[in-house]
DNA sequence: AAGTGGTCTAGACCACTAT
DNA sequence: TAGTGGTCTAGACCACTTC
């Protein structure tokens, strides 16, 4: 019934999610884990890979002794605050057919902050690329991203429309490993305000991130703000512990 | 009231989390889930059951075919945003020695979007809860709690100020089985201002949360705001998939 | 080629929830 | 008490990274 390759967790996985999308479970109850292992012809262990992992990303809980249940249709989170890589592919998780601007690239001498982010000296010179991502004409979100010039080498401008990961990828000797993001409450200044189509001082949401590369250097320093009402981020937090 | 006999997975996270606060691992490298194995005396699975769940916590990452290591120390997260359950222990994992004000516990009519958040008729009694909390004299976080009246059946004015989840276990007939949050930027207003001893209309990060029982009935509708400078929301995300 | 984490099996017993 | 998920064992082979 089931062969290699996707393994056998992730096919345990897909099935389970076309028969919760399709409704099948009477009361939102899932079979057992053995039950599940049987029918499926796999181990227990391999089924309870699945579920986890299905735990995990919030599609279903499970109770100790009671059984696996599928969460609420409206629980269901689109795109998992860790695991977002590519604004653009947020946008799509929520149904939209996002396009990319993009505003300027420039040189600029790095302020502070910004060289003590990313491991330079002050006044080194990093590149600037601000971009703005829409659905339809409607700005959603505005990035700035700020990068070491040391670190680029190629003719870099034309490819600043590509996801931000591509682009290190691309034009730096290195490869994006992971983002350190923090949530903070800003509001819009005239220019972030002009471009996102909102007042000035509206508050919004900004992720300050730092990107590394897999040994730990700072490779950019991002800024990303969204427009509130069009891109709101949930979570479901469920007692686990005690 | 509670026998905690802690499991060997979680004696195993415990070990590990203390040679890493000790810094023992020579470059961040963990050693292979095997050799865990055979030192501590335990299965490869109960090994890799611990280390998954460190991994995930955001303590350590893998990558296959590499080895397993520690994250910077700067990574680590303390209060994981799909784990809060009380905020009085977000301030704990902080470092802080919380304490809880209770500004005021009073009967109102639930106005439209409290009523449909809680799925009760518009104008029926919910109780509402303010409650202040505080790390020495400074506020950190302000949450409005509303329950529908109908819900409470005791004298709970004096319990006001116990965690939410036990308060709703004690004074009504259900309990707390999870939260849909979402993660909503404001400014503060003249009365927030002034509880949080910040300048009215300062950008700060609310959380619009509704708690739900075990039937996916809601029961309470809380609002949370936070002083961005003493309490910052931070996470690590990493590339999985492709 | 050697060593690592990733996947998978086939059992066993325990802790908890429901009835 | 029956059935569920939680923990744990002792193997096996595969995919990948590193040297």
């Amino acid at each position: 019934m089931i062969a290699r390759n996707p393994s056998l967790t992730e096919q345990v996985m897909a099935h389970l999610r076309e028969r919760i999308a399709g409704g099948e479970f009477e009361g939102g109850r899932i079979p057992s884990e053995a039950k599940l292992a049987s029918v499926l012809g796999v181990s227990r262990t391999t089924v309870r890979d699945a579920l986890s992992r299905l735990e995990h990303d919030g599609s279903i809980y499970r109770k100790q002794g009671a059984g696996t249940f599928v969460n609420e249709p409206g629980l269901q989170i689109r795109s998992r605050l860790e695991e977002i890589w590519s604004y653009e592919q947020v946008l799509r998780d929520h149904g939209y057919t996002p396009s990319v601007r993009v505003l300027g690239v420039l040189e600029e001498a790095a302020d502070a902050a910004i060289a003590s982010d990313l491991g330079i000296a002050p006044a080194d010179p990093v590149i600037a690329m601000e971009k703005l991502f829409l659905e339809d004409d409607d700005p959603v979100v505005l990035t700035m991203n700020r990068i070491p010039a040391a670190y680029l080498h190629d003719d870099f401008a034309e490819s600043a429309s590509e996801p931000l990961y591509e682009f290190v990828e691309a034009h730096c000797d290195r490869h994006l490993a992971y983002y350190l993001s923090e949530i903070v409450p800003v509001a819009l200044d005239d220019h972030q305000a002009a471009l996102l189509d909102e007042p000035a001082g509206t508050p919004a949401i900004c992720f300050e991130e730092i990107g590394f590369d897999q040994s730990n250097a700072p490779i950019v320093r991002a800024s990303s703000i969204f427009r509130d009402d069009l891109l709101r981020f949930r979570l479901i937090r469920r007692k686990t512990g005690a």
